[in-house]
DNA sequence: GCCGTTTTCGGCCCGACTGTTTTCAGTCG
């Protein structure tokens, strides 16, 4: 059994629980249980409902009495009392002045309190009459920067796609290399464990120069404004609205300080405690007696995982999902590098919407080093993206045979994107799948279903014989459109049971499967492939953020289609 | 709210920067 939307509906309630009590005033340690409490419960690998069943809550750790009891109501009923008890007293609304930079639970308590404000448009016009800077504790100062948090917050929604993210924090990191006082550098935060989404980019710096550092990091062309300065902390926003923070520490705490601010918070909270119990204390210092406070390890990361009788922890797995207790036991993954993989299986032509000719995109791959590529198009009904009929499928095999010949280096497939159409059937019949060297199957159209229709879509789609993967399985686009509703489960065992492959799309705004859905997939044995969805020759170098994603996953070199020689390949697409 | 062969009560991870203060609370990561 793996974890169903269930426990992601407990956790999201116990989060907002922690949330309102944050604001309500309630004790530090009292809201931090919540959260402890809600991320035992999301991370967990066993569903929910059968641990309520069995009465085996309170076994969980970070769960006792008074949660427990929560959880079980919220399970059988779908509902919990006290929250909305709770939101009586306390707006839901006002949970989105979170989200404001600057503005925590005290400062919106004030403003509920005080001026009865619970919607940002009040807020907004609340500033602008000047009405917080009487408060305690507000200032003149406080309602500009308020203004400007909830200017940026309509602009950005918050965080910035991968690429956008990884592209601004290589070339920052490529100025800040050429200063002469900059002796050890490296991305660090969310970015290094290469979420799917980036709040602000971290860079952290070793020197014995930290002031002259960030002279120089303020001075980067592509600053729109110095948000804070300091000597160990400075932090900016770009042009393009993302925040960078950089931090510069001694060479002798280089490691401790990557560790510590590469995250994640739970990670580290895990970590700080296992030292604790050893007799040490962490930050981003070194790794310290607790008694003697005498410096033990610092200077490179790994020194401190091995300190505390650990393996080296790769970034993307930092996120408490189970990677402390695997790295204890020596059971870590061994995880898929870019340079693994041998070829890409969605890549667009202008056959379809692409705007490459197919012996562009063939040189293109040589030049990654690809041993084989699949030039998959859009099926015939997909008017909009210019699908294939049967007679264009017929001239496309045949240009492709005509540069296989001539590339002897590579091996070009002829494969396609086939439409699922809203009743399940496919939008090629046999006798042109059968024509394909790689059959790819994914949902363009009729999005609106309930969950029991969408799953019965997609599992249909997997009974043709000649299917090989599901693309971009949940359809999300990062920020633009939510996920379908699928019973993934049910999926992945229709997969398992048919041999088909789940693609890991690596396009920065689907990056799907999800990392989250990739774990649980791999645990059920699921077979992956990773594809770009290119629909032109730059965007073939998204592989890195599809890789990225698969670590994210726990994925290991193995459980990568493409990652095989061509000839193992074959072997493996047949059903 | 949770937890315990150092404790059933008194701890709970911790440091930097800002803005509002005049010694510190709030926010952030």
């Amino acid at each position: 059994m793996v974890t169903s939307m269930k426990n992601k509906h407990v956790a999201e309630i116990l989060y907002e629980i922690a949330d309102l009590l944050d604001i309500k005033g309630d004790i530090f340690f009292k809201t931090r249980a919540y959260r402890i409490a809600a991320q035992k419960i999301e991370t967990l690998d066993e569903d929910i409902e059968i641990i309520v069943e069995e009465k085996r809550i309170k076994t969980i750790p970070g769960i006792g009495e008074a949660i427990a009891k929560k959880i079980k109501e919220i399970v059988q009923t779908g509902k919990l009392e006290y929250l909305e008890k709770l939101k009586k007293e306390i707006p839901g609304e006002l949970l989105n002045f979170l989200d404001i930079p600057g503005v925590g639970p005290k400062k919106i308590s004030a403003i509920y309190k005080k001026l009865n404000i619970t919607k940002i448009d009040e807020l907004k016009k609340a500033c602008k009459q000047g009405k917080l800077r009487d408060l305690e504790g507000f200032g003149e100062l406080t309602e500009r920067n308020i203004l400007r948090g909830i200017k940026l917050k309509e602009k950005t929604s918050g965080r910035a796609l991968l690429n956008l993210a990884y592209d601004n924090g290589n070339s920052y990191i490529n100025y800040l290399e050429k200063f002469d006082h900059v002796n050890r550098i490296s991305i660090a935060g969310s970015l290094r464990r290469m979420k799917e989404t980036i709040g602000d980019i971290d860079i952290l710096v070793s020197s014995d120069k930290p002031e002259k550092i960030m002279d120089y990091f303020t001075k980067y062309p592509k600053i729109q404004r110095v948000l804070l300065k300091g000597k160990t902390k400075t932090s900016v926003l770009l042009k393009d609205n993302l925040q960078v923070d950089l931090r510069v520490v001694k060479d002798e705490s280089y490691g401790s300080a990557l560790q510590y601010f590469t995250g994640s918070k739970e990670h580290n909270v895990k970590m700080r405690s296992i030292s604790l119990k050893k007799g040490y204390k962490l930050n981003e210092y070194g790794l310290f007696n607790k008694k003697t406070e005498k410096y033990i390890v610092g200077k490179k990361e790994e020194d401190i995982y091995k300190k505390l009788g650990m393996k080296f922890i790769d970034p993307e797995l930092r996120e408490n999902r189970g990677e402390i207790q695997a790295s204890i036991k020596n059971k870590l993954p061994t995880l898929v590098k870019l340079k693994d993989i041998k070829g890409d299986f969605h890549v667009h032509s202008n056959y379809s919407d692409g705007s490459e000719k197919i012996k562009d995109l063939v040189e293109y791959a040589k030049k990654l080093g690809y041993l084989y590529i699949a030039i998959s198009d859009h099926s015939q009904s997909l008017k909009i993206a210019q699908g294939l009929s049967e007679e264009k499928v017929n001239k496309k095999i045949k240009e492709i045979e005509k540069i296989n010949k001539k590339n002897p280096e590579i091996k070009i497939l002829c494969g396609t994107e086939c439409d699922i159409k809203a009743d399940g059937t496919l939008d090629y019949p046999d006798k042109i799948l059968k024509k394909f060297d790689i059959v790819g199957i994914g949902i363009h159209t009729k999005f609106k279903m309930t969950q029991k229709e969408a799953t019965n879509r997609i599992i249909k789609g997997f009974e043709n014989k000649y299917v090989n993967f599901l693309a971009h399985p949940t359809c999300r686009l990062i920020g633009r459109r939510e996920p379908f509703e699928l019973d993934m489960e049910k999926i992945f065992d229709k997969a398992r049971e048919t041999n088909t492959y789940m693609e890991i799309n690596s396009f920065p705004d689907r990056l799907d499967l999800n990392d989250f859905y990739i774990k649980i997939a791999k645990e059920k044995k699921i077979g992956f492939v990773i594809g770009t969805d290119a629909h032109m020759l730059d965007h073939m170098n998204f592989m890195k953020y599809g890789i990225s994603t698969a670590r994210r996953g726990w994925l290991e070199k193995k459980d990568i289609l493409n990652t095989y020689p061509y000839d193992k390949l074959e072997k493996k697409l047949e059903k």
